[in-house]
DNA sequence: TCCCAGGGGCATC
DNA sequence: GATGCCCATGGG
């Protein structure tokens, strides 16, 4: 059978391993999957679904479409790019960081290493919500059964592949089901009233990415229910590719902080402040690289 | 038993 | 604006 191939040339400082091991790390992330040395996903390109496959072939990163289609090559690109970030140039990132004593580690153990985007800001938010103050891995399940039961999935070669729940559906959802998966009567709340909003068109990632701010769009997100500083900033990020975006607060920020600067963990608005302020334009990617130091002795 | 997890809302001062 | 409490489950 033969499929779409899309070959892009991989620039300085990607390494599609870094991306491989972010999608994988342990967690059992419904969204996508990682089968040896490739990663597959589902995604809504044009309003047609596509099963697409994620490589590296020596200088190239290589893209086939196994399933679906057929769409523009330029959409496939733009999304893949908008996933793993691959074409920014982070080289005054890297600069940065080599110029901080404390970071500069991270600049050379996490080489290559790329914000990792959620493409769809509504499966973010509900992603989100799920995950407030619950362990990674029970977040992930709740997703997990989230998905199962109101998403769209394609089997290919045995597996289940997994469209996100549309908010059509998920504001009809009744609170005591989502109890029945153990996701809690508040966020079951949550998830409903974003929704609803996505639903009828008052929120969406389009609006937003107009106001072309980072700072309007955290405010407009964070005027939802169930939304705060953390989830804005998160959501920003992730889903907008904002560059500036700090969740304050955030558990793993502090301890990276702290390990790394002897920063306190609570109480630290200030200092985490005063190293983010050497890092204008690339606070973003600062905090992943936080996270990703969290994984990996240094 | 305790504390903490990639939070947020709300009441209170 | 800071602080304390609640939610509600699982892991260490």
């Amino acid at each position: 059978l033969e499929h779409k191939v899309i070959r892009l040339k991989i620039p300085p400082l990607y390494d599609f391993t870094e991306s491989l091991w972010f999608l994988d790390r342990n967690l059992d992330d419904c969204m996508h999957k990682v089968l040896g040395d490739k990663a597959r996903k589902m995604v809504t390109l044009d309003n047609k679904n596509l099963l697409i496959e994620i490589s590296s072939e020596k200088n190239d990163l290589v893209i086939k479409v196994l399933n679906g289609g057929p769409v523009r090559d330029s959409l496939v690109i733009g999304y893949v790019d908008e996933w793993l970030d691959y074409t920014r140039d982070i080289r005054p990132f890297y600069r940065l960081l080599e110029n901080d004593k404390d970071l500069s580690a991270l600049a050379v153990n996490f080489r290559g290493f790329r914000v990792v985007g959620i493409p769809d800001l509504f499966e973010t938010l509900c992603w989100c919500v799920l995950g407030q103050q619950i362990n990674l891995e029970f977040a992930y399940r709740l997703k997990r059964r989230l998905v199962e039961r109101y998403g769209t999935a394609l089997n290919y070669e045995g597996i289940n592949y997994y469209v996100f729940p549309s908010p059509g559906i998920l504001k009809e959802v009744p609170v005591s089901e989502l109890r029945a998966m153990q996701i809690t009567t508040r966020k079951a709340e949550y998830l409903r009233g974003i929704s609803a909003l996505f639903d009828n068109g008052s929120v969406s990632k389009k609006k937003l990415a107009m106001l072309r701010s980072e700072a309007r769009m955290k405010e407009e997100l964070i005027k939802i229910r169930g939304i705060g500083e953390w989830t804005a900033n998160y959501a920003v990020m992730k889903s907008l590719r904002g560059m500036n975006c700090i969740p304050y607060g955030d558990a793993g920020i502090n301890i990276a902080l702290n390990r790394l600067k002897n920063i306190p963990k609570k109480n630290n608005r200030k200092e985490i402040d005063s190293v983010f302020n050497n890092f204008e334009g690339w606070k973003s990617y600062l905090v992943y690289y936080l996270w990703r130091s969290l994984r990996q002795p240094g």
